[in-house]
DNA sequence: CCCACATGAGACATTCGTGTCTCATGTGGG
DNA sequence: CCCACATGAGACACGAATGTCTCATGTGGG
């Protein structure tokens, strides 16, 4: 009976990081309940865009504990990042697409936080000799963010079989397309 | 004195790319045009968007003729892929967050057939034991896409320089970021 | 079994973006 | 030098989306 903000927050997040302009309404529909409802929940778009900011970020910060990333080589702490933020996925993409919540370069510090951390892991692989260096950890965390969008609408859309999600983002992102002569 | 039309399409790329909902006023004023002039030469956002499509699609033709897919090695034909569509990066970066244009699953069938043929470069190259097989040719495109988007979005922020743009994603998508043991 | 409460549907006023118009300005070409 | 014309600014009406409200419904807990 009761609204499952939860699962409200990630149907919005699936639409509107494909349809940025959907209206309340439209949100309302994908998630199944009434517009009313919607605004009981969250009083406005701005509210809901902004607890979609608030859930993403919770939950990616939550996702880079679990990945331990400072644990054992930075390739298994990438993959295990990877892993972990995998249920987070569409949340992610939207707010790495929108980023219009981050107006007047007042970017959210929580966010800058995260890409730390993430940057760190890079560099972290990089001082230890597995990753290349001419790459740089900033690209390659923006290069994360955008397979980890790219994947979850692959996914979404049925081009990208669910299962697959961790193993193509991670192979491609650690070994790339090309075929190595080591296989 | 008179309005570059181009000109004013790419700015209204990079801004809606990364502001879906920007309104016909914020594009006008990125573009440095009074919005009856934006209005005159697009009527309406409608007419706006469309235009932004045809001119992306355009170019990703034009760059996927210039780049010769079917010539030399698959990774040098991906190369030249991405050298030419460095300029109309924003534009696809749009194209390709913004599928609210191919709604009601009816997608533009312009879109598809470009789609096939960057998808036809990929399985060329694992045809040919260039690529690995692991990765399905779809994922491979949509990862080019999604890359060719956080590259334009990195440049556009400065978190990346212009000129490593096509070296960036060209080295990520084919080489990964391990460091490989034949280097 | 009944009541409290959350929901869905819909009405309503308001806000905001849109699309059209006019008019003054200024520039570029003839 | 002057005129044609594109532009910028702003006024205006319209329409769509928003935000608030009421009321009927149905469910879940006590």
């Amino acid at each position: 009976m009761t609204v499952d903000r939860d699962q409200v927050l990630r149907t919005a997040a699936a639409l509107l990081s494909r349809k940025a302009t959907a209206t309340m309404d439209e949100v309302a529909r994908a998630a199944g309940i009434g517009r009313a409802t919607l605004h009981r929940h969250f009083a406005g778009r701005h509210s809901l865009v902004k607890a979609l900011e608030d859930l993403g970020i919770k939950e990616f910060e939550a996702a880079l504990e679990a990945a331990r990333l400072d644990d054992g080589t930075a390739e298994d702490a990438l993959r295990r990042l990877i892993a972990e933020v995998e249920p987070a996925a569409p949340l992610l993409a939207f707010l790495v697409t929108e980023n219009q919540l981050f107006e007047g370069d007042q970017m959210h510090e929580g966010w800058n936080r995260l890409d730390a951390r993430v940057s760190a892991l890079f560099r972290r692989g990089q001082e230890q000799g597995e990753f290349r260096i001419d790459l740089t950890p900033a690209w390659l965390t923006e290069a994360l963010y955008g397979l980890v969008g790219a994947g979850a609408w692959s996914v979404q859309e049925g081009r990208v079989a669910a299962k697959d999600f961790q193993y193509m983002i991670a192979e491609l992102l650690l070994g790339g397309a090309r075929r190595s002569v080591e296989q």
